[in-house]
DNA sequence: TGTCCGCTTGGCAGTCACTGCCACCCGGGC
DNA sequence: GCCCGGGTGGCAGTGACTGCCAAGCGGACA
């Protein structure tokens, strides 16, 4: 996919549009009422669609909140891929998530999304599900970096690694939230990661 | 009666037996046809219970196969403050989660559930959720673990610690799982937090 | 023994997320 | 003017789950 950088094509634009004001009638009446009290009915009546093509954009409620992890996972991914040969697993998945960070536009956006996910229980299992995804995306790349002069490396100690560092993003997010953003992501990643290898 | 400890309580008891029955015929069930392709209704039927009841011994279909992780969690919490004031947190969290594997009367029957959740994304987004639960109930040892001997513990080294053991955790179940249950699950363990710790 | 009481159970109707199906509309090529 | 492919809405249905209420059943007690 990386050949054809997409032109907007006017027909993804209005589409773009469409998931856009979904999007934001959905965060607004998320904010306004909850999560599990908001009904698709009501967001799809408020965003001016049908029920029925609210779900052609959105498969499910939890993708209009946790739907944009698709693409990043593939982002992620090339992003570990392209780092140095030299450089040890654990610096390629710090390099990968660095890139995810600045990817986001809108920082308070992300905030507002992070926050609701992390404080309604079915949105981070749904979460927590697509980012096992990202673990098995990258998963090769790492056993790659593992394996640098030495023989085969077994799949726990490569499926450890990643995960690791995931559960560090995890510490570090789940502080970040609480810190109501105020604090550095990358820092708290750091100094997550330094307490378990330290 | 004698210790205080279990009351049998003969209520219990038949509670334990409707409570196996329905377990007994789901996992049945869920081996024959798939966890999606069957409904509540089948299980209901087929173990002589109405829907209703059903719903009264198990929250969700969910909770059929992932439900005992509730009462677990307690014995993890008790077992690792149970440990020495000198084991680091690493040696509290590893002894607790060798009282777990014991904990668990038929290993044969642990890896068939322990299997389907693995195999069956929605059920492993669930148990990964309760999961969650687990790491804020040892959250509280952790912290005074590390505390030992230096100032206040920043929350966020505490979180990454408890998360890495559990990703260690469940990146040596994975392996078990695929070994169809041959692998010896605690050197998995072992090797898995060495990767990382290493 | 009969009666009351608390608890469990089952049935029923309703909600909500989600899906399949089909009829409809709308812009572009011929 | 006609056709045609893709997006759209409505509608009925399924499956998980909940609230409500009436019925059964065992034990306590008079």
């Amino acid at each position: 996919m990386g050949t054809t950088a997409t032109q907007p094509s006017l027909w993804d634009r209005s589409r773009q549009a469409v998931v856009a004001s979904i999007f934001d009638t959905a965060m607004r009446l998320f904010a306004e009422q909850g999560y599990e009290a908001t009904t698709i009915a009501q967001i799809a009546k408020e965003a001016g669609i049908s029920q029925r093509s609210l779900f052609r954009y959105f498969g499910t409620k939890e993708d209009i909140v946790c739907g944009e992890q698709e693409e990043l996972g593939e982002l992620l991914r090339a992003t570990v891929e392209a780092q140095p040969a030299a450089a040890t697993p654990w610096e390629a998945l710090r390099a990968g998530f660095e890139v995810l960070m600045e990817a986001h536009g809108d920082p308070g956006q992300l905030l507002e999304i992070t926050t609701l996910i992390f404080h309604t229980p079915p949105l981070r299992a749904r979460y927590t599900q697509k980012r096992l995804r990202w673990q098995e995306l990258v998963q090769p790349a790492v056993t790659a970096r593992m394996a640098a002069g030495e023989g085969p490396v077994p799949q726990v100690r490569a499926a450890a690694v990643t995960a690791t560092v995931f559960a560090c993003v995890d510490a570090a997010t789940e502080a970040w939230v609480r810190s109501g953003g105020s604090a550095d992501l990358a820092s708290l990643y750091d100094e997550a990661l330094a307490a378990v290898r330290g």
